[in-house]
DNA sequence: GCTACACTTTACGTATACGTCAATCAAACC
DNA sequence: GGTTTGATTGACGTATACGTAAAGTGTAGC
């Protein structure tokens, strides 16, 4: 068993940030269909690179993971492709001008200023679920109480 | 002025909660359209009562309007208008028997635990957004040196 | 009564994010 | 070397969430 490593195949140990990935393998780990990952591609997400003689079968890189990684993340918080697109090609682009800095600066407040209000907006909907949590277990605990069922409220 | 409170055309100051609504006042309001909030009705969001000789014209309760800035916060968040009306639906919904509150507190449950799967995708979001920013800044700071006028700080 | 304006319904169009075949092709296994 | 297995490229279809005319109706003001 020599062991050959062919590329995405062997099952060896080898840390994330080496490894490649085929497209099914990806779509297995993050529950996705590889329709939806060629799709990102489409959309300027992922570049994979390719391989066998036809340069055919798409190879991923650690790099087009964590992009994906990123990408499911965004679209859990809401953001479309674009905007995911926008930020996670931000996080790549060199920084080295003044000028570059600024930009990347002003993109990062705006972008957080959108994250935070999404942060009330989930802390108030908490809020209030636990609340209701918390009443209807108060409906539900009397129950086994020997005074009258009635409380209904409301 | 007997103010006669002509529906929504006086703009006297009643209490929100007494108050009722256009369509367009709610648009203006919510910065929508009023197709959106037509389509909102569509999809069983809202149930405005009518008003006119043939009931054409929308009139919003209060009601309406809460229920209105639910599904907004709701879609910020990436909720779909189904997902929303699921939700605001159940808000009101009696929980008279104990069955009812069972379901009640499974379903929110099942949606607390959404919400804060959610949080924690913005957190790390935001943890990274905030590293970028601080690199940022030290990489932009160091222009005007030798004078320590620090404070950098969130 | 005429006009302006807000509201109405009807209906087709559009952007996003994929789903779902279909036909093909290449490597791997027996 | 035939077959299974997994990948590929079209290409059309679908659900969600509205946009955008088009054409009619109601009420207010002159």
């Amino acid at each position: 068993m020599p062991a050959v490593a062919v590329a995405h195949v062997s099952p060896s140990p080898l840390p994330a940030v080496l490894r490649t990935f085929s497209i099914s393998e990806l779509a297995q780990e993050f529950d996705l269909t590889t329709r939806a990952i060629r799709f990102y591609e489409d959309s300027g997400l992922l570049t994979p690179h390719r391989m066998g003689h036809n340069q055919r079968t798409r190879v991923y890189s650690a790099r087009d993971r964590t992009r994906l990684k990123l990408t499911l993340r965004g679209k859990r918080l809401g953001l479309t492709l674009a905007e995911v697109k926008e930020l996670v090609d931000m996080y790549e682009t060199p920084r080295d001008t003044h000028a570059q800095l600024v930009k990347f600066l002003a993109v990062l407040a705006a972008h957080r200023a959108q994250l935070e209000e999404r942060l009330t907006d989930l802390h108030a909907t908490l809020d209030e679920v636990r609340m209701q949590e918390k009443q209807a277990l108060r409906l539900l605990k009397p129950a086994a109480e020997k005074a009258p069922k009635k409380t209904i409220a409301r």
